[in-house]
DNA sequence: AACCAGGTACCTA
DNA sequence: TAGGTACATGGT
């Protein structure tokens, strides 16, 4: 069986990446059984089972599916496991940064190690935040589950299931009613089916959005798209694209955790948001990350 | 039983 | 430009 060895970054806490990763029962992506995490991927049209466990700052990836693999692919694999737990991320600057701020000094210290989980696959990071809008996240984990295990490839292992992520090719030649079916509202199954015909055709793409200079311009292209708002783009930009400092300001998760942690009486304001923002300018997308996990922290 | 959920587009004035 | 509303459904 192939082992892949991937050196982690100095700050990384692979049990703090783990909780937030077990957040939800209803997540179809990936299992995580005994400290280890399964999950399908497609590398080069090749289907891969995946296990990854943690072992004296290393993280081995075993391809469970008896396949051996190119170097080139194994290079790409290596690439997506990286990306997905945003090694590349400098933590120390981020710290150095967020020690000054009294909201985020106390997050860092619980959480210290946790890297900005990432959704590599740019059409699952877009369909998140199209299903993730205006819902509960219970609710949110439903729609997903039943578009993946309808839509989404699957490959079985020592009796258990584990998806692939629909791609944009399946999901751009569905109806309306189809996704009707699964509970979507009518207007997020159009905006999933169009966002699939718009990647399938090629006139948007991750890499054109990571070659843009501009913070503002990505945001631009992103909220031009309809059913991707301000909120939506600036979810898609931390989780997908990489960007440093995006701030979903309209996010209620995030209001609500700053209302508890500030014990505030209301939820705050837009311009709070924006002053608060003022604190971790540079790292929104860490600081955002870090305070939706503040209600989860065990006293 | 209302009201709120990791919002957005669309309508009116 | 600003303000109001529908949207599907689950949790509290």
């Amino acid at each position: 069986m192939e082992e892949i060895r991937i050196e982690c970054p100095d700050i990384f806490d692979y049990e703090q990446c783990l909780a937030y990763l077990k957040r939800d029962e209803n997540e179809v992506l990936f299992d995580i059984v005994d400290d280890k995490i399964y999950r399908a991927i497609k590398i080069d049209d090749i289907k891969l089972l995946l296990s990854i466990s943690y072992e004296r700052h290393y993280l081995i990836v075993e391809i469970l599916n008896d396949i051996s693999i190119s170097p080139e692919n194994t290079e790409r694999l290596v690439n997506f496991i990286e990306e997905w737990f945003d090694f590349s991320a400098d933590l120390s600057l981020f710290y150095q940064y967020g020690r000054k701020n009294e909201i985020l000094e106390p997050l860092i210290n619980e959480l210290y190690g946790l890297r900005l989980i990432r959704i590599p696959d740019f059409f699952e990071a877009i369909s998140w935040g199209i299903i993730g809008q205006q819902i509960n996240l219970t609710f949110a984990y439903q729609l997903k589950k039943r578009l993946v295990e309808s839509y989404g490839e699957k490959m079985t292992f020592e009796n258990k299931s584990y998806y692939i992520h629909p791609t944009v090719d399946v999901i751009s030649k569905i109806t309306v009613k189809e996704l009707m079916d699964l509970k979507f509202s009518r207007r997020k199954a159009e905006y999933l089916i169009d966002v699939a015909k718009i990647i399938h055709s090629q006139m948007l793409t991750k890499d054109m959005l990571l070659n843009m200079e501009d913070k503002v311009e990505i945001e631009k292209t992103l909220v031009n798209i309809r059913g991707i708002g301000p909120w939506a783009a600036h979810y898609v930009m931390m989780r997908s694209i990489g960007v440093k400092n995006a701030f979903p300001i309209g996010d209620v998760g995030l209001q609500n955790a700053l209302k508890a942690i500030l014990n505030l009486e209301q939820k705050p304001s837009k311009e709070q948001m924006i002053a608060l923002n003022k604190g971790w300018e540079m790292w929104s997308s860490y600081a955002t990350f870090y305070i939706w996990r503040a209600p989860y922290i065990k006293k």
